[in-house]
DNA sequence: CCTGTTTAAATATCCTACAATTATAATAAA
DNA sequence: TTTATTATAATTGTAGGATATTTAAACAGG
């Protein structure tokens, strides 16, 4: 069968070109390469196009500009122009799953570092979050809800380490978008969620890492399986994720 | 002391401005976006400076521009910009040691997932990179250095999560940006890095996924170990980093 | 030795023009 | 009315020139 043919713009075309030049060693890292205009000259295109592709490479660090000066290969060009070679080859959409298995990750390791970075007056939040589990549990399952949103918020916080806390509040954010386009979820049962949090605080509180990261771990799988048997052929991964 | 300052070109802010305008929902995954003319008009810049923004979004997937039509925004261009741009604004400048301990954290998991999830022809890509090893042992530090690069990124994509992919390639492109700052980074011991890599190969090898992790951990920590000796106050924090 | 000036080269930006592509609407033919 | 066909306008792609900024290096004057 005959396929849409791939069209390519010149700027991409000469992209391509310099990052084979690249790879093929044509300019060592740190090196200059020749000017807008003669590489505009070589290739027989506009001062434009070179510009456009290498401007993309400027924003993906691999190349600098400097201005008086001429075009840099950065010190590690190599090392992106080899990553995102790699990430070409492997690209696949990431899934609901792939990107939940990530968070389960973060956030069981986080219940780690929580118990063991977290000091003691730090800790009272989690105790207060306790208090409010125990009252929500005549409450509306908006209120549980809540309380459940601020206990895993809370444990993130308290694992001192601000980037996964930016990292986990996006990826939340994106798995939160995801879900609400099948809104035919099967709801979790709610009691079960409150006595899974119980349970990590309270090993956070005795100060048992290992344990809360476990418990954190088992907590959040419980969500994977759930997607997992929405989507078809992983469940078998789903079982496989033990810390 | 006082530092370099920051300059930005245009097309810079613009890609800036633009990529701001996408996470905070201005057009919709699919929707189209204002012509180059337009946003040209509307910040006041020549079409130019707005076409060298647009284009690096092009190239990395982000927008997709057809003549005649528009300009687009991919489908997937949030989750895209939640794994790239996640690090750009608020921790550029961040904690180097924090964002480390991330890439720990998900490297050496993902050490045990390609450990238990590689297929068999998959890991014939690492038994290339053992032997790769090998003849780089009497070649120059870049050799060493981009085959150790190439170990890095190929456990990584065998742990069969892309999401885990482009997670960890702006996170590592973050982290060579910042090193890049203090050049006067002590060096590693390259043949130790070596030595480690075919321990953790071996592990994946041998489909013992608990093993690699942990070799991959420690692997890693080598490296928190250094920034940590930089910055004071985090070097107790380390030690504690244990799977 | 230090300081300011000049000069040339490079990137940064802007502008205009035209080509290529495409959707839309108007028009003509059946 | 329905269906081709044909303009038309909008949009991106490419080209080429012009000017502004930045920089290193050479030079001159103290």
């Amino acid at each position: 069968m005959l396929r849409p043919v791939m069209r390519k713009t010149l700027s991409q075309t000469i992209l391509c070109e310099i990052i084979t030049a690249i790879k093929n060693g044509l300019w060592q890292p740190g090196e200059r390469m020749p000017s807008e205009k003669e590489l505009a000259n070589s290739f027989s295109v506009s001062r434009n196009s070179v510009r456009e592709a290498i401007k993309t490479l400027n924003n993906m660090n691999i190349l600098e500009s400097r201005p008086g000066q001429g075009t840099f290969l950065s010190k590690d060009a190599i090392r992106y122009i080899l990553s995102s070679e790699l990430i070409e080859d492997g690209y696949r959409d990431a899934s609901l799953f792939e990107i939940t298995e990530i968070r389960a990750l973060l956030e069981a390791q986080s219940a780690y570092w929580a118990a063991d970075r977290a000091t003691d007056e730090e800790l009272e939040e989690l105790k207060q979050i306790l208090l409010l589990g125990q009252k929500s549990k005549n409450g509306t399952i908006q209120e549980q809800d809540r309380v459940h949103y601020l206990f895993h918020d809370t444990i993130v916080k308290l694992a001192n380490n601000s980037f996964v806390v930016r990292l986990l509040s996006s990826i939340q954010a994106e798995i939160a978008a995801q879900r609400s386009k099948f809104d035919d979820m099967s709801p979790i049962d709610v009691s079960e969620l409150i006595q899974d949090q119980e349970e990590i605080i309270n090993f956070i509180l005795q100060r048992k890492p290992e344990k809360a990261r476990e418990a954190m771990n088992k907590h959040l799988n419980k969500g994977l399986l759930l997607i997992a048997s929405n989507v078809s052929g992983i469940s078998s991964r789903v079982e496989k994720n033990k810390l």
